[in-house]
This record gives C-alpha cells, sequence and structure tokens, in this order.
DNA sequence: TATGAATGAGTCTTCATTCAT
DNA sequence: TATGAATGAAGACTCATTCAT
C-alpha cells in the first residue's frame, strides 16, 4: 500500500493491456493466498480463483507453482523495501531534535515492519527458505541489506558532524533496528496480530533511548533515568 | 507428554527400545521431517518410515496429524528452552569481569539460537502461525517467556548492586537479547547455513559493547571507542 | 481365454489372498482399458473403475501407469505365448497323413493369432513400441521367438524321417508362419473384427499346399494344380 | 488433396513458401509428431511448433485434431503406396532371369515396407484402429489391395508365359509378399530399427527360393539344396 | 498396540478448443 | 487467413485417514 509499482520493469516486452493487468491480478492474488495458506497449501485453484482467471491461465504466464511463487516472493521484497527505503529517505540530514527524530523514524520501520505484506514476507520466507533456499537472496537482495546501508548512511553523516559517537555505522544501524524492531515478532504474534500501538511505542521509545546513552552525546541528552515507566511487558523472538 | 528432556541431543538414530519408545521414536522422527518438508508437505508416511513404524501406529498414538505436530511443537520447544535457561542458570551471581562474562553469556546465546532444533522450530511456527494460531502461546508459554526473565532476574540484582545503570530489567533483558542476537537469522540464512563464528562473536562482542555503554558504570569501562573493528559485514533480520 | 495362468510365478513373496485377487483384477481390467483405448487414452480412474477398485490401490501395487502397462503386457505376453504353444506341442511326432496335420496345426496357429488376446497384444506393441522400445524384447522374449523354435523342431524332425526336404528349419518354420497367417492382419481389420472361418481355411490351405510344394516329398503330394479356387480375396500387409 | 507425392522425402526443414504451403508444412510436422508421440500423445502445440505456425492456424485449416489425423494418414498412405506401385511398375514384363528379378523386386520391396514413412504408418494404424475403425478402409484402399493387385497381374503373365506354374495369382501374389516382407517387423524392432541388410536379403533370398520351388518351372530352377546358408536368425510376427 | 491394504478427496498440470484482433 | 490469450474438462498421482486382522 506503499505506492510502490510504478517503475514496473519485471514485464519483459510489449504485452497488451490485458495481459498485463491479469498477470498482476494472478501476483496480488496469489500473494494472499500464499500468504493465507501458506505455499503447499495454497492451491492454485484458489489462487485462480481468487484472481479471477482460469487455472491454465496461470500456467500460461508462470508455468508452474514454483515460479508463480518466487515471482510473487520477488515482487512483494521490492514493495516492502520500497516501503522502508522511503521511510528512511526522510529522515532529515540535520535534525534539530535527534532523539524525536529517530523516535520518529523508529516508529515509522516498526510500522513498515509490522506491515501485513511484510510480516506475511517474512513468514513465507521462513516456511519456505528449506524448500527454497536460494529464495532469500533473492528477496534479501532488495530487501534487508539495502535498508541497513540506508540507515548506515546518515548515522555516519551524524557522527561526522559530532551528533553522534561511533565507528562503525553498519553495525550501529543493525543495532539500531535490532532494538526498535526485535520484540516486534512478539508483540504481534508473528504479524499476526496487531499490535498496541502504545506498547510498540513504548518499544521504540527505549530502544531510541538506549541507542542515544550508547552513541549519543551531549546534544542529546536528557536521558534522566529511562525516560518512562510503561513497562509494556515483552518478550523475546520466536 | 510423556516426559521429553534433558539429555537434548536431537540426533536420529537409536530408536526403539522398551514400549513408549516407539512413541519417542515417532516424535524425534517427526520434528526432523517437519523441519525438513514444512508441515503441509510432511507425509506421515515418510513419518513413519522414518520413525520405522507402520503408518497406523502413530495414528494409534495421536489420531491426527495435526495432533501429532502440536505434540512435536510443544516437545521440540521445552526442550530448546531447557537449553536455553541452563545457559542463563550458569551465569554468575557475582561476575568478576562483567564484560567478560555478558560476552560468554552472548555466545552461548548465541549459539543456542542458532541450533538447528532452535531454528528449525521458529521456522515451523513462522510457518504454521496461521493454521495454528494457538501454537504460538503454547511454544512460547515454555520458551520466550521465561528466558526473557530469567536474563532480568540477573540483571537486576547487578543493577541493585551498581554495576548497571538501568530501570527496567525486562527491557534492558529484551534489548540484551535484541542486540546480541538480531542479526543472526541473516548471518545464518534464517538457520539453514552455519554462519562463521567470528562474524557471530563479532556481533556479540559489539553488542555487549552498546549494552554497556548504555548501562554500564564506571566498573566495567574501557570501551575506548569501539573495542574492535573487525567488520564481520551484517544484515537486517527477514 | 486359453486357460494359461496356473504357473504365476510373477508374484513375489507371500501376499494375502484378497491382495493378488485385487491385483488380478486390476491387470486383467486393465488389459481390457488398454486393448480399448490405447495406452494414452487408458485413463488410471477406468481401470479402477473395471476393476473394481479405488485409484489408489493401483498405485499401491504398480507405482505408476506405465509400470502397469508393462507388466499387464508381459503377462498378456505370456499369455499369448503359452496358448501358441500348447497348439505346437499337440503336432504328432510321427503325422499319418501330413498334409492334414499341417493344416490342422495352420488352422490352430490362425486361431491363436487372431485370438482378441493376441490381435490386442499385437496392436499395443506397435502403438507403444515408441515410447516403450524395450517392451518388444521383454514380450517377445516370451512370445515370438519360441514360437518359431518350437515349429523348427518337428519341421527339423520331418526332414530327417524324409517327409520334408529342407536344410533351413528355421527359416522354413518362419516360412510356414508367415505363408498361413500373413493376411490375417488385412482379413481382420488388424483383429478388430472376426474374420470369415471360410476365408482363413482358404489361405491356410494354400499356404500349406506352397509349402508342400515347396518342401515336400513323395509322400505327401497330391498337390493337384491349387487345391481349390475358392478366391477368397486378399491383401497384404498392413 | 493437394497433391502429394513423388518427391517422397520425408525430411522436415524447408517447410513455408507461398501459401498454400502454410497447409502442407502442417501436415508434414503433424505426421512426424504423431509418428513420435502416437495420435492421442501428440499435442497440437507440438504440432504447431514443429510447423512453425500458430496454433489457431491449425484449427482454421483442419477444424479439429481428429480430422488433422486423418488428412494426415491419408497423404501418407498415399505417397507410402506410390512409392510401392513404382517399385512393381518396374518389374519387367519379359525378365531375362526371373529368380534375379524376383530376387531385386523383393529387395526394393523390403526397403519399402522398412521405410520409415511405412513403418510409422503402420504402427499408427495399428495404435488408432479401435478408435478409427474406417481409418483402415481409407488407408488401405489406397494402400494394400493396389499393391497385391499390382504384383498379380506380372506373375499371371509370367504363369500364362509358362515360366510360372500357378492357378491363383492374386494368392501367389500375397504369398511372395509374405514370403519376402513377413519377418520385417521382427528384423525391424516394428520399424524402429533398421535391419541389417544381410539379413533382409538373406530373408528374401530364401524367400524367392521357396516361391520358385513352388511355383516356379524348368526355367528357374537350380534351387539346390537351401541357396544359401547364411543363417541370419529370425523370428516371428509381432 | 501394531500393521498391510484400501480409499475419497484433492493437487498440479496439460490439452483441445475458442475468442478477439 | 493468422495469432496471442484464455479456458473447461480431464488425467496422473498423492495424501490423510480408516478397516480388518
Amino acid at each position: 500500500m506503499g505506492g510502490v509499482d510504478g517503475d514496473a520493469g519485471s514485464g519483459g516486452e510489449a504485452y497488451s493491456r490485458g495481459r498485463i493487468d491479469k498477470r498482476q491480478a494472478i501476483v496480488r492474488a496469489a500473494f494472499d493466498v500464499f500468504a493465507r495458506d501458506g505455499y503447499a497449501q495454497a492451491s492454485v485453484d484458489a489462487i485462480a480463483a481468487a484472481a479471477g482467471v482460469a487455472k491454465p491461465t496461470i500456467y500460461n504466464h508462470f508455468g508452474a507453482k514454483e515460479n508463480l511463487f518466487r515471482v510473487v516472493m520477488a515482487d512483494v521484497g521490492r514493495r516492502a523495501t520500497a516501503a522502508t527505503l522511503e521511510v528512511l529517505g526522510a529522515f532529515p540530514a540535520e535534525p534539530d531534535d535527534l532523539r524525536a527524530e529517530l523516535t520518529q523514524l523508529g516508529r515509522r520501520l516498526t510500522t513498515c515492519f509490522a506491515d501485513p505484506v511484510s510480516t506475511s514476507l517474512r513468514r513465507l520466507l521462513h516456511a519456505e527458505i528449506v524448500r527454497f533456499p536460494d529464495l532469500l537472496d533473492e528477496v534479501r537482495a532488495g530487501a534487508a541489506t539495502p535498508v541497513i546501508d540506508a540507515l548506515a548512511g546518515p548515522l555516519a553523516r551524524l557522527a561526522t558532524a559530532g551528533h553522534l559517537q561511533l565507528s562503525d555505522p553498519i553495525r550501529a544501524s543493525n543495532q539500531f533496528i535490532a532494538l526498535i524492531g526485535d520484540e516486534l515478532p512478539a508483540l504481534t504474534a508473528l504479524g499476526t496480530r496487531p499490535a498496541p500501538p502504545e506498547q510498540i511505542d513504548a518499544v521504540v521509545t527505549a530502544g531510541v533511548d538506549t541507542f542515544l546513552r550508547a552513541f549519543g552525546t551531549a546534544d542529546n541528552s536528557p536521558a534522566l533515568g529511562d525516560p518512562d515507566p510503561h513497562a509494556a511487558t515483552t518478550s523475546h523472538p520466536t
């Protein structure tokens, strides 16, 4: 829903309008069904029905269920990454209030991570990594790594500007993501339940606080004790 | 329910013995097959073959595939948690060198998290959470929450003793786990590939360092810049 | 229908009565369906229905349609050969009236060759030789060659006894078969229509006459011109 | 009906030319595919691909697969018959050396019968006779019967001229064909393997010898025992 | 309890055929 | 006429589950 798809680029030659529409419809429907039922349990029949096409049309376009799955995953991976990168792109170069900006960034990122598309993608990836070992690279090439890198840039800039004290921006980027996002799976039941926003907020706030305690400078300080005691009990990854 | 624990050793050779050992053999074999093929694709035939029993025997014991799956997941969850709690139990009450002890703890925990049993469990959980929503609670009741709690205890004690400066031990516990473990899925291809130990070590060391920068006191300080520059490239969760 | 099957031998170990019965039923039914529809068009569903079993039972027994086909063909080949060999075995060692005996042999052989089982087998063999190149050897090992050999023996004996004048019994055996049987496919529409017995008789009589004109001795002579002029128009191989 | 003949050359490269050549291309390609895969297994897709046309083009021309098959079979039947009749037409009216001429005729006929086009035609006929009972008449009308007749003419003339001693030329014609050709299927694996020319030669020589022993006169006699002992083992029809 | 055998339901895939251009 | 695209029907094969022993 991030409005990412304009670039197309996946197609090949000059399809007729109708054809490309059906292809799109199939891919969208397939993702829904895969997300709901899992790869193995998702029947091509169900996908065809959901897409409003006849079953052979799917085979005309994708050849086999496996292939369709790969296309769907790559497509969704691209969309999820694009949404996340958009969020990161909005991070200001010269933040007035670093704590506030980082907190807002964290909120937005967790929203991305908790998005149904993202969580379904993650679930399918976990579920099918054994059957499709190469899928991870395909999807991640356009998913996780770029995100880390895209955050490392601003962090490095902030360090150079004296607003942060860190020597390895990539590592810090990973740690920021970890601090604000690691509890998400537990909070959202692996993405199947919407988490109470206050709980997510609490995690993000606490994560940013810890991050700044570790890497902040005099600029961004208060940090008087822990910023707040809204407990929002949590648990570990699953 | 037959009391599966302690010995760990996920192996899969010497099944069969007295009488209820047959039930054991089925559960062990079933986990292997589920881990390899996923729930839907795992055929009861394959499980029976792997367990060295006839198919109806499985139905005599468990009634239905779904049931068997629940038993298996609960069993494995229990085993995984037990191993992790054992590691946490070994954390000394009065550590001489806090940084060193936390680092060792981190190493041991990542070893637990990267264990084939743990990662398979996590994959299956992600894969089947939609079909078995209650599974999460069942497994987590005996998995994640206790782990976080078991780590919060010592942290609180350390805070009381003045070795750490933190107000919410549960949160800190979660953050410690996040800092040392969040990159694991990326490093191990969701648990399908063994990660180079140096890379894991680097992540753990950096995680502990950040943790101490945020929560440490004069006791445990060096923190001279970043502890080390062994890059160990990383990426984000998936 | 020649009553050949007692020897079994195809089975393997100790099947229960019911199992072997079902297996037999499947093989019989499969042959009927294959003969009617051809290999490709014969649906396993149809075979299952004809055999009165469920489809998976067929797969339990034979694993795959292809396998079932091979078993069926081997089975039918065996039966057809056995029937033919029985006919040949009945040929008297010391025939009183050689012409009469050869004619009777010819009639019986043509009956064998025109038998529905034989003709269906032949049709299926022709139809599927490209897809199953090895089938020919399997079936023929127990079909054509032994028949030629079984006829060559008596012919050689007759030659030794001075009743025939020939030097290559195998060749003569082939030629006898050719003379009495080569027109059968044309007369029976490749085995799909019963040929008028008089026509077959005429072919056999003429074939035996030619055979004796070529290889006979004074013993068996009349051969006054052609034995009869009942034209029975014929045609060549198809 | 487009007038297919003479040039033979079943090849399949240089299709395409003016306009109706597309129809030709389809027919040629269809035969190749039918011959390879059988009627049922030959997909219209494969035929279209082999012919270099789009699938609907086939339907524009022939309406249905069944129809295409009939056209192809009639076409091939015509070509095969034409080739055989050409051989028979070359038989001299007044042979100098009857044995030699018959032998040469036999060789040429067996070459015709063993031709890939002929054997494929025969296989398809056997395979589909049940589904297309009328096909036999269609194809044979222009195939077998004329051949027998075309041979019966010269034989009758030879009898009249005193070079042969026979009263039923049609029957003799059939028997000649049987004697030289009946072993072909066995020797060529139903036309799927090229038979060693020596073996075919041996069969033809022996067949002609037997034919002349039965119907020859003093003219063509030697027939000293069997003409040669090059064993060339053989077997019976399939 | 343990098993060999059997089955109804469902899955992926292919095919002959048609429509709109 | 020629074709890209779409489809209803059907086929091989698998699976979770149940009898009868």
